[in-house]
DNA sequence: TTGAAAGCGTTACCAC
DNA sequence: GTGGTAACGCTTTCAA
């Protein structure tokens, strides 16, 4: 009710709109009557009178994996940058997606943002129904208001399986996740690299994404052979295959086993670990992220972000140089 | 619009009202009616006829820290269940606070939790100002409308001396953070209970709350002297500190240098680590932190939630058992 | 450029 | 237990 403190509350409500025509005399009155009863103006009744909030939601699950923590972070960062609000909600599973989405709706957010996979196209109907912007950091289902932006893992992976044929393996694991679509992108990139190269088979084992689950699919990949090339799906899996291959198996690395990640998140550059692994661009990613935010016409193909491969030692066998 | 399918708003409005009298004719009409038209009552106009938005802020930095992410993951989840929506801000410094939640002031968010501490009372005032009420999970100023929950620095960290000294340490060195009040409160603790024991000197070297600063900070130590039992005021300053020893200075752990740290992140347990700690009992403190977010009273007192030993590896010396 | 007035979709209060 | 009606505090449209 900052209008006792001069005119009408138009005038008020231009001077807090920025392309509004106002003259400087009577912006000046109201920022100073502002200013003198600590007004700011309330976003609610905007919002209600708009349709627009200016809340982006983010549903995200697996904080335990620092490379969603680490998007979380450049998410929350560039938001605010751009001027909106980031409400966050839990979620595992794209299954409970369009309950989550329901709910944030009665909030009025503009779009809603996950690192979760759309995999059925039953929970895609479900949530266009809704008629809420989604952007999926993940591969899967998209169309209609479901827009993907994507790490090219299928170049990245086939990067991996050339680097380590290069750098000396002959006998190779992979090591994945629960089926997903990146999970399958990472694999066929790898798998193809490698049957080009001649190599038509190598040991799999699949993980959780957690360190736990590479600690424990790395055993089980020497159970069926003696790898010595392995490519992990992601880099907190690839920590636990290294702990499991030189404390469990009594290996060395690289020496005996070279073995790569994905995602490189702060741990892999760890001395103790210094695992090779493809840096995703996050910030490139997030930015993507936003301006599909402003897009409206139906996206063709998701938007794919390079990852930049970073070569430290569990990659440098000395066989390389020779 | 859903009204227009049965009776007044009235109605409508008392079916969604949890505690309101309604016939269950009357509800059966508008359930149906809200069903067939895929109708949610809009959230927005009724926080502005409250005046209550059932949204909570979180202001957090250090996403890098997964006791941070921990605690952030707890909190939006039981935040949910408790029926409220988390709204999260990134802010780095306790500075940056009040801009912070004068902004989120405008959203009308119910209170702004934060793992932040507010260290002057001039920060604490000019968030007294903005009447919204404050959750700090860290020591510092508290009052009016600022109420902290906090671990039990002080007791853990006597319990970190003690067990380091029976474990054999006899050259202590402690490993903290830059200046802040849990910073303090950890090596208060540890030194008062040094002193009991007899010791009254220790090397200290302050890093950064993470991985490098820890590594940099033990090399220091060392510098000073030769101290065989590190207490580090954090796990991830502690792992740092351990490859430091291990792979710089080429020491063993626990034979040559006992070390403890504080938080029991994830990877504190990996088998390269296993570093003892103390482990806060996140549900615990995030409990507290919503119990608080209802009370309107001054708070007296922080609450203090007790943190519990997590005996490892690195302070289990042979000689303990000798 | 400015002011008046009508909405926006709820809740809250008051009769019935 | 129910319906009517006045807020809530903005934006928007329309005249001046």
């Amino acid at each position: 009710m900052a209008r006792l403190a001069g005119v009408s509350q138009s005038a008020v409500s231009r001077t807090f709109t920025p392309g509004a025509s106002v003259s400087p005399v009577m912006r000046e009155k109201v920022v100073a009557a502002a200013a003198a009863l600590g007004y700011q103006p309330n976003l609610i009744p905007r919002i209600m009178a708009t349709g627009r909030s200016e809340i982006i939601a983010v549903a995200a699950g697996g904080f335990y994996n620092p490379y969603f923590t680490d998007i979380l972070e450049v998410l929350v960062q560039m938001l605010r940058d751009a001027g909106k609000q980031m409400m966050l909600v839990h979620t595992e599973s794209d299954l409970a997606l369009d309950g989550v989405v329901s709910e944030l709706a009665r909030y009025r957010v503009d779009a809603v943002v996950t690192p979760l996979s759309i995999r059925s196209r039953s929970v895609a109907d479900a949530l266009n129904a809704l008629r809420i912007p989604i952007v999926t950091l993940n591969a899967g289902v998209t169309g209609g208001l479901i827009r993907a932006v994507i790490s090219d893992s299928e170049t990245a992976s086939a990067r991996a399986a050339q680097l380590l044929c290069r750098a000396g393996g002959t006998r190779f694991g992979y090591i994945g996740g629960p089926e997903s679509p990146q999970q399958n992108l990472r694999e066929q990139g790898f798998a193809r690299q490698l049957s080009i190269r001649g190599v038509h088979e190598y040991a799999r084992a699949i993980g959780n994404f957690d360190y736990d689950g590479g600690y424990r699919a790395a055993l089980q990949l020497f159970e069926q052979g003696r790898p010595d090339a392995i490519y992990c799906m992601n880099d907190l899996a690839a920590l636990g295959a290294m702990d499991a291959i030189r404390s469990r198996l009594g290996l060395r690395i690289p020496e005996d086993v070279l073995i790569m990640g994905y995602d490189n998140i702060a741990m892999s550059q760890w001395p103790t670990y210094d695992l090779s692994t493809f840096d995703q661009d996050k910030p490139a990613i997030v930015r993507a992220v936003l301006a599909q935010l402003g897009e409206t016409a139906p996206q063709l193909a998701p938007i794919r972000i390079p990852a930049s491969l970073i070569e430290r030692r569990t990659t440098s066998r000395s066989t390389e140089v020779a």
